[in-house]
DNA sequence: TGTAAAATCGTCCGAAAGTATGAGGGAAAA
DNA sequence: TTTTCCCTCATACTTTCGGACGATTTTACA
């Protein structure tokens, strides 16, 4: 719409700078006939040359494959490890550490509280104080994140 | 082997034949001189639009860039736990935490308590409390070991 | 220069965690 | 059969942790 608007604005104007410009074209054509008379055939070369060379362009963009410059971005993408724990038994006989014990370490280390492993296990919070405080002998640890830390490194649990 | 053979065996056969093709040729070429004669300029034109149909064709095979196509290719990285830690800044920067912050989670998950972290980052006890209880609202924990886990699943702490 | 975020320190209190000690029961090994 | 583990539970006590305030001081940034 906006062209439109201009177009019809400066019409006059438009046309009579149209006007100018042909004048000037016919009055420059006039003047290139001479010298085209006077260069027939180079010019008739020339022409041909461009011609063809614009055809072979046209050929080759045409019948050739178009050029795809394959570019290939990695994008990385983190993947949960949990790539095969493999449990230390020989720690775990060294340290003298029971099944129970063991299935309290784990709880531990996933975050539960010790009265949250008493219900998970159907046991009271004395019992799960019990375990724990002989786990803590056992790995030689005075608290449950050292108990868990040491835990990992001897890969008692994941 | 069997090339040479054949060639010595039938060398006089070959060579007349091959004499009575340059002459056949010559002929021939005599021949065309007239036509080339005749057809001088156009077969100028012809080599010029040749020519330059080739030179266009090398333009355009020379001169067109390449499209680039990116082809994201997704590569995925397990996490073994005995390979490089790679810390997630982004998973940080979502939740929110601050250096120190990032510094007292790394001390508790070594299995430190609060008063060792204070010792260690000569601050006081309070101040770990404060960091502590603000970390446990970031990553939504209710105890230190949950806050562990769930900082060592998001990547933040190997 | 003012403001927002971060870091610091404090207190109070209840809830967990950890320590110490004792004790009963069951299963397997000596 | 006795002994030895292991599992269980309990009580009493101490320490640490965590929640819920508040407050001051740096630091970074617009």
């Amino acid at each position: 719409m906006t062209t439109r608007n201009l177009f019809t604005k400066h019409k006059s104007t438009l046309l009579y700078g149209l006007g100018l410009a042909v004048l000037l074209f016919l009055l420059r054509w006039l003047e290139l006939r001479f010298v085209i008379f006077d260069h027939a055939f180079e010019i008739y070369i020339g022409v041909i040359a461009i011609i063809f060379t614009g055809l072979g362009i046209w050929l080759a963009l045409k019948l050739t494959k178009p050029k795809i410059e394959r570019v290939v971005v990695e994008k990385e993408i983190y993947i949960e490890k949990n790539s095969a724990f493999v449990f230390n038994e020989a720690e775990m006989l060294r340290l003298g550490l029971s099944k129970r014990e063991l299935e309290v370490l784990q709880l531990m280390a996933e975050g539960l509280s010790n009265g949250e492993i008493a219900d998970r296990l159907f046991v009271s919070l004395s019992t799960i104080k019990t375990h724990a405080a002989n786990l803590f002998i056992k790995l030689d640890a005075s608290r449950r994140t050292q108990a868990i830390e040491k835990a990992k490194r001897l890969m008692l649990i994941p």
